[in-house]
DNA sequence: ACATCAAGTTAAATATAATTTACATAAAGT
DNA sequence: ACTTTATGTAAATTATATTTAACTTGATGT
């Protein structure tokens, strides 16, 4: 019943050419250790972040996060 | 060159049966100033409150809130 | 073997900004 | 006029997103 928000963020960084957590980072002004924390969901991004992150790879914000049911 | 957050809320609570805000608010559990103050674009939801208000619609989440550019 | 560097993880602290509390206005109904 | 309903906004608070800092691991070079 509770629903959970997840991402495909570390997918996404080796497809655009193993791109590293710091330098993905750099990209969107924000420090490695957010990159991270949200790459292994220990917390949302802000929405202004999550766009950024979209937007730097081309892709729907849907298509980055879910937000799906867990158990 | 900047980009900004902007949503459809209003929009979509009309074609929903006219739903006040303080009924959405309701129904996301939040107070009717929050949905007031993120369908002003005064400042976005957290993403989890962008999640459940599109879910809540049935919409895509890149249906409700866009990022774009602005002058 | 040792040192260095790059990458990842985590805890604690801070700063931001998301949310609430409280007050105010306008419209519509009785 | 008075009440009710819907909305708006400022100021304060709270929550949490982000940073700072420290620790760990693995790879690479000498």
């Amino acid at each position: 019943m509770a629903k959970q928000i997840s991402n495909n963020i570390r997918k996404l960084r080796f497809e655009h050419d193993e791109m590293t957590q710091a330098a993905l980072a750099e990209a969107l002004g924000v420090t490695r250790q957010t990159v991270a924390a949200m790459e292994g969901n220990k917390y949302p991004p802000s929405l202004e972040l999550a766009f950024k992150l979209a937007d730097l790879f081309d892709e729907d914000i849907s298509d980055v996060f879910e937000y799906n049911e867990i158990n």
